[in-house]
DNA sequence: CGCCTTCGGGG
DNA sequence: GTGTACGAAGGCG
């Protein structure tokens, strides 16, 4: 008989000397079904100029039953033709390394480190989340608990569609000794909360706990032993497909693990009797569990480029994405109060548990974690597991499939020693940043204009692939390429990159979701296709970066580098061509963009503009190379490279939307306080919106001016920061740090911990900036006075100054008047401060960090003040 | 700046 | 399991 399903986790048993596949998958009625297959060996490799026969039979005199042939294949890196190597075919994949390690005294091995499951998948053209058709016959099953199928053929089957999946999450609670994290060697787990999509026999979550309470949804135990009994119990029971938990990679589960040991209790979680297996890793561990997903939102979060938290702790997390709080909990000493409290105490803190196991679920479910790395799966070709992990497998992955198809051999990981010395070498020369044109910008339209996946277009233009790069000087009469730093690629007349044909697919695959997305109207299949799209970027933007990683199989410096180089030379070249032939000026770019500065002021007129520039220059670059007008800056504040600020107008219909773009501009760094960010955005909005720059400075001086006569709250004044360690582990002083050092001497109790975040504004005094933080209730109580000072010229001026700088205005011409009477107030504190941060004029507040030559203000000719962490001083001592 | 070390999440 | 991989931010020179 034949069945069809879906591949979630694939392994192998050793049995009676061979390898069984096992492919553990979901049908397409939602069952989980084991696909056993036989009779598939482990092989590599080995490229090697001794003889053959004597390096042949030296290795099968010691690896008996080793198969050695001679097979014609290409090698990986560099044009060529076949060459001859052996193919040396085992029995046992474990006892591979072996005989990889005794073959490469000949010679060099490939394919010699090949997961043995992954071996199977790419021979047999199998993807991690694809489809199976497997012919054969249903078998009793007792090593595996859902039903096991015996398969003479498996093939892969094309279809798009998912089969829904069962999601099991869990928290677990403990109460350490004392003030430290429980150490699951002694403090016992005596909470685990769980929570079920679909439902778990009508509940969406049990909570299980180690005292004698019961009620909906929570069942006391009387040991711990008998509670991971029963979780146990309900994993293999519910038998969810994906296991979720927060940090679950490097808490719950390498603790849950560690207490089933000391418990003597089996530590299974998965689909057969194997132990669930952690690897250990620089930070943390990396689950097996056997026919299961693992997956922690919190590694899938903090590793996504595209959400970016202040924080990666549940509560702020899912406070951003959920809109659900976490919980209150005072920290541990409340959860131990509870713990020993009365039956209500011990509620709150059932359902404290509760809420952490739904949040789990609900930030992978409601927020669509997964759906990414499903596509990723089916792209690279890894199990979903694994295509939680990095670039590097993904791409290994999909290159080894069409090296597989074209007999190229890929090479094996390099080792410790190669990797180091790659680092070394490494040198990848980055991108090119045009020169920006400093300045604000409101005199006519800035067009703002991409090129279109930039670097795989290159990678397809010219053909670049490691098995493409002329490494052989016999080949260099071939037509080719040669790169600006003069790598030569063959053209693809000779031989077509599989870089280049990977890529080609990736882009027009992504074209083809793209357009389906739009027809779509159903938005749980448009969800799909819009992760399936942003997988299929990821995947073509991340290639190019490969060849240039010490621990890439195929690090090809040149190609690195040769990518980059046609980059920046693309960008040269295209400002050229638009400046010579436009009568307007390229007034900054970036990598693959360009901002153009014109003449026009109507915005239908700059898109025509700057659709006629797009084909102008697509139709002199080379190849697949396409430069696409992207939008409109009306007004345009470019402060540097990398920071500006724009008035953006982008279609939308028939007519515009329009807002303010930001980029690297300080408005969201923690060391900064509210009244920063809301000045510095107001500041930008009356420049580019209101194109009143005397306007956004008479605003600022608004802002000193209330900051002056105390109009401003306290909360607009206070900095947050995080303790990360005790404060005596500080070695410099920090305000946050000296503020929770005096915090302590007032009431130990109450003090913030290390992983605390704390707030404070800094007071007026004789001391340092730092001994001045003080907690912000406290200054309420007993009315201090706020160091007002400091607030301008640490927190106000120095971001609003860049701004003002760049529009071509002068410090005093924003604090004129206003800074007068600060200085004058603070003039009267002759006290000499040892050393200084900056000097300032007195009269028109200009600051330099070196007293100019002169003496005196070189802008106004009056005394110069030092200031020192926001005091101002006389200036006694020239220096 | 640019290099080196640390820390993240969890209770 | 034919294995294993970081990255951002802060402190320091």
């Amino acid at each position: 008989m034949k069945i069809t399903a879906q591949i979630l986790d694939v392994d192998y048993l050793q049995l009676n000397g061979r390898p069984v596949i096992r492919l553990f998958c979901k049908k397409e009625d939602g069952e989980p079904v084991c696909i056993l297959t036989n009779g598939f060996l482990p092989y590599f490799y080995l490229h090697t100029n001794q003889d053959f026969r004597r390096v042949s039979e030296a290795i099968k005199s010691k690896f008996p039953a080793v198969r050695v042939e001679v097979v014609r294949k290409f090698l990986p890196i560099g044009y060529g033709e076949r060459v001859e190597v052996l193919k040396i075919t085992g029995t046992d994949p474990s006892r591979i390394p072996e005989i990889r390690e005794f073959s490469s005294s000949f010679g060099t091995p490939y394919e010699a480190d090949i997961l043995f499951k992954y071996r199977f998948m790419v021979d047999k053209g199998l993807k991690g989340m694809g489809w199976v058709e497997a012919e054969g016959k249903y078998i009793p099953s007792k090593s595996v608990k859902c039903k096991l199928f015996e398969a003479e053929t498996v093939k892969p089957v094309e279809r798009s569609d998912y089969v829904p999946l069962k999601y099991l999450s869990f928290d677990i609670e403990c109460i350490p000794e004392g003030d430290r994290l429980p150490e699951p060697e002694t403090d016992p787990v005596v909470i685990i909360s769980i929570s079920f999509n679909p439902d778990y026999r009508g509940e969406e979550n049990i909570v299980l706990i180690t005292k004698p309470v019961s009620g909906p949804g929570i069942i006391g135990f009387s040991s711990e032993e008998e509670m991971l009994q029963k979780f146990l119990e309900i994993i293999q029971d519910y038998d969810p497909d994906i296991i979720i938990g927060y940090n679950i990679y490097n808490f719950d589960l390498p603790y849950i693990v560690k207490r089933l040991e000391v418990l003597n209790l089996p530590k299974n979680l998965g689909r057969d009797d194997k132990p669930v297996f952690l690897k250990k890793l620089q930070n943390g561990y990396q689950p097996t569990v056997t026919g299961r997903v693992v997956v922690d939102p919190y590694d899938i979060l903090r590793r996504d480029p595209y959400i970016r938290f202040r924080k990666y702790d549940l509560s702020t997390v899912s406070r951003e994405m959920l809109g659900i709080e976490k919980k209150e909990m005072g920290g541990i000493s409340e959860m131990r109060k509870l713990w020993n409290g009365s039956t209500e105490d011990i509620k709150r803190f059932v359902e404290y548990a509760r809420r952490d196991s739904e949040l789990a679920i609900k930030l992978v479910l409601e927020k669509n974690l997964l759906d990414k790395f499903f596509e990723l799966s089916r792209i690279s070709g890894l199990l979903l597991q694994d295509s939680l992990g990095g670039q590097t497998q993904r791409h290994e992955c999909r290159i080894l499939q069409e090296f597989f198809k074209r007999d190229i051999l890929m090479p094996c990981k390099p080792s410790e020693d190669e990797i180091k010395k790659h680092a070394s070498e490494r040198y990848v020369k980055g991108a090119l940043v045009l020169e920006p044109d400093i300045g604000y910008h409101d005199d006519g339209c800035v067009l703002v204009l991409d090129f279109a996946s930039l670097y795989p277009s290159i990678i397809i233009t010219f053909n670049i692939c490691p098995t493409t790069i002329i490494t052989d000087k016999k080949y260099e009469s071939l037509p080719h390429h040669t790169s600006p730093v003069g790598a030569k690629f063959v053209k693809p007349e000779v031989r077509e990159g599989i870089f280049p044909f990977i890529l080609k697919e990736l882009i027009e695959t992504r074209k083809k979701v793209k357009a389906e997305m739009k027809r779509e109207q159903d938005p749980e299949r448009k969800r799909q296709l819009n992760a399936k799209q942003l997988a299929l970027k990821v995947m073509a933007n991340s290639l190019y970066g490969y060849t240039g990683y010490p621990r890439a199989r195929l690090f090809v410096l040149e190609i690195a580098n040769s990518i980059t180089a046609y980059g920046r030379e693309n960008i040269i070249k295209t400002k050229k061509l638009i400046e010579e032939n436009f009568g307007v000026k390229v007034v900054y770019g970036d990598t693959d963009s360009v901002f153009v500065k014109t003449k026009i002021k109507d915005l239908e007129e700059a898109q025509k503009l700057g659709e006629r520039i797009s084909e102008f220059i697509t139709s002199r670059l080379p190849g697949t190379i396409s430069l696409e007008f992207e939008k409109i800056f009306k007004t345009f504040l470019i402060i540097s490279k990398k920071r500006y600020a724009g008035w953006k107008f982008e279609r939308s219909g028939d007519g515009w939307k329009d807002g303010i773009e930001m980029k690297g501009i300080e408005t969201v760094r923690r060391d900064w306080c509210p009244i920063t960010t809301e000045t510095l955005e107001k500041v930008l909005h009356i420049i580019l919106k209101d194109r009143n720059i005397s306007e956004a400075a008479r605003y600022v001086k608004g802002v000193i001016q209330s900051l002056t006569s105390g109009n401003i709250p306290l909360e607009k004044l206070t900095i947050v920061k995080g303790i990360t360690k005790t404060p005596e582990a500080y070695d410099g002083i920090q305000p946050h740090v000296e503020l929770v050092k005096k915090l302590r001497e007032r009431d130990p109790s109450k003090a913030p911990m290390v992983g605390d975040r704390i707030g404070y504004v800094i007071i007026k005094g004789n001391e340092l900036i730092s001994k001045r933080a003080e907690d912000p209730e406290f200054v309420r109580e007993k009315g201090l006075e706020i160091d007002i000072d400091y607030y301008i010229e640490n927190q106000i001026l120095p971001p609003v100054e860049r701004i003002f700088e760049a529009c071509g205005m002068k410090r005093s011409e924003i604090i004129e008047g206003v800074r007068q009477k600060n200085l004058l107030s603070f003039s009267s504190q002759e006290k000499v401060l040892d050393g200084f941060e900056k000097v300032v004029c007195k009269k028109c507040g200009w600051s330099f960090r070196r007293p100019p030559l002169k003496g005196v203000c070189p802008d106004c000719d009056s005394e110069l003040l030092f200031s020192k962490y926001g005091y101002i001083g006389r200036f006694i001592k020239a220096v």
